[in-house]
DNA sequence: GCAAGGCTTGAAGTGAACTTTAAGCCCGCA
DNA sequence: TGCGGGCTTAAAGTTCACTTCAAGCCTTGC
């Protein structure tokens, strides 16, 4: 049940360092330590470090997820602030994804692109290339891509 | 036709500084000068400028967008690695896509918690909640949080 | 003709998130 | 009893992507 720091490290795929810098920095409050002053990290720890893992892949940074465990320890009279911040990292997740979807077709149109200019071993046949010519999944993904940029 | 640095940064929601930033990197082979060595910003300098852009969405590093860059200079011997480049790029932005995916479930499953918890103006009676009381949609949600995490 | 404003460069500074180093403590084992 | 390994801390170093600064060059308007 209890694991050391290295242990706890392993366990979230992070380094010893990283772990004692989250601590440094507030993030860790709830991690006991043995009378030597050893952190011992019990298995109710690691669902605080998913979710300070969660809230980083948001993007959100470290002093505003301290923010957040500061308002825990606060307790009832917080619950406003922290369901406003969730509503806001739900609003920058799927900003967040729609920008990726808008690089995902680019990206998928530049596949493409590639894949016939490395095949036929230049792009510049590429480059008189009308949109008719394009195959069906192709334009519909170039469509998506002018239609965003608006032009 | 032509911009400025400053013209163009603006276009692009860029700072002038970041543009010469990019040039110093080897990111802007393309951009023309004037006689007193002005950068001059044309159209398809922005079909560049969108491309660096997209790739940086991407998480790639600018030292590897140089590289892709220098490639594009390098001509048609290099279009099998620039394929391959988007390829991987391609399955990088899968990866970030699925793991925003499994943030949103989380986020999403908290914000349901918070805004039960603030209406309540308590979070302990949801600490002994049972899943068989949460409501349809947050089950299927918690379900694929569980799933993920192979718990 | 000259001052203002925007361009140029190289170099130094910034902030975020670690990572590394250095010095020291504690525990288990031969 | 002493040695090795893993823990502790504070402090310094690193990397990335800018950002700011300082000094100077063009061009444009009064």
């Amino acid at each position: 049940m209890p694991y050391t720091i290295s242990e706890a490290a392993a366990r979230m795929h992070l380094s010893a360092p990283t772990l004692r810098y989250y601590d440094k920095e507030g993030l860790l409050p709830f991690v006991d330590r043995s009378a030597s002053g050893v952190r011992v990290f019990k298995e109710s720890d690691f669902e605080w470090l998913r979710l300070i893992e969660c809230l980083k892949a948001t993007g959100m940074p470290i002093r505003d997820i301290k923010q957040f465990i500061d308002w825990c320890l606060e307790g009832d009279a917080t619950l406003p602030q922290r369901r406003d911040m969730f509503r806001e990292r739900r609003r920058a997740v799927l900003a967040q994804m729609e920008r990726l979807q808008a690089t995902l077709d680019i990206i998928d149109y530049k596949c493409w692109y590639y894949e016939t200019a490395a095949k036929a071993g230049s792009d510049l046949p590429l480059q008189s290339f009308k949109p008719e010519d394009l195959p069906e999944d192709v334009r519909k993904i170039r469509e998506r891509i002018l239609a965003r940029c608006g032009c």
